[in-house]
DNA sequence: CTACCATGTGCAACAAGTTGCATATAGGAG
DNA sequence: CTCCTATATGCAACTTGTTGCACATGGTAG
């Protein structure tokens, strides 16, 4: 039932079309929740015949029409139940975790032209949080309680990448970042 | 197929039972990979039967047989394949950080008592990799390659508690740590 | 001129993960 | 004496997530 918690989270902020809240998950929450755009089309139908949000037609000349969902009130009920209850910590599944357990298998050069890909993608993300955090929260302890909570949510994106950066360092001191044979 | 290899990735290690695995994969892989007894034995099946693992049958008075599953030779080099090519990132779906974006339905009581029940997690968490640590990796540098990536992921696990409970703290340090009415 | 990209919706099939149940025995706590 | 835990296996139904495809058009890059 999560996604269909996100959704709703979502649709709290503002109402929006599927493919909208498809692009807030890949951009605005990359770092909290990700669903494809197939996964939100097919939760938003069942949350509607389930009556949690309501929708309203927006005509547009060649392109389909826009269905822009609203939450119900008896979603944003849901929702604050949801809100209110206790949520267990989410399974971890890392598959790059995974291969350093079958370790001897993988070759010194491919483990770290992996790690390599890896960091330039933690890097990439760290600058693009960074750029919001200068861009959107200057003066944090004056903001509204609503902002604050926002914010520590792109904290924790700084904080777990820049995470995963120290320990890619760590990875490189104890195993040897630079393969002999290039 | 990620689950397909985090088994024989823990095979590779040393043969083992279907129950065997799945308190591995609780206890000393918990912070790399999830699965229950179901999703195992139903996948210990499968591997079974692509020929990628062997299972010797083991009579025990009283209770089932025991199945002892062993890593066959097409096994081993399918893994190594996995192994030395790229897995993308995992996806973040995290319920805790997804309530941060509707915050404003959270109550202030409620949201340090979840907070505060995940530092506990965290703690204790934590402390147990620090025990591991300290008992089995004192003279890391002199390790073998194959030690030095178990410590590692290891060290990953360490790492992103500690990243996740320096988070509480800033959590408690813009919005306050003590609710007034209690 | 053609190919891709963005907008906008969605179905169908499959893979992966969860939940509830079932069987069978031995040992310890209350 | 009963209940819980540990060992050890597994089925069935369901939910969630992934992958591939489809339609429809306007703009931009080559």
């Amino acid at each position: 039932m999560a996604l269909r918690y996100a959704l709703l989270a979502s649709l709290y902020e503002s109402p929006a079309t599927g493919y909208e809240l498809t692009r807030r998950f890949r951009e605005r929450m990359g770092n909290v929740w990700n669903a494809s755009h197939q996964q939100i089309y097919r939760e938003l139908a069942k949350a509607l015949d389930d009556g949690l949000v309501k929708v309203e037609l927006v005509e547009q000349s060649g392109k389909p029409d826009r269905k822009v969902y609203h939450l119900a009130d008896s979603g944003r009920a849901e929702l604050g139940e949801w809100v209110n209850g206790f949520s267990p910590r989410p399974a971890t599944r890392d598959p790059l975790l995974l291969k350093l357990f079958a370790g001897d298998l993988w070759s010194h050069d491919r483990l770290f032209e992996e790690l390599s890909r890896y960091e330039l993608d933690w890097q990439e993300e760290l600058e693009r949080y960074r750029e919001i955090e200068r861009d959107y929260f200057q003066d944090v302890q004056t903001l509204p309680r609503h902002y604050k909570l926002q914010y520590l949510a792109l904290r924790r994106g700084i904080m777990a990448t820049e995470s995963w950066l120290a320990w890619a360092r760590e990875v490189r001191d104890l195993c040897g970042a630079s393969p002999e044979g290039s």
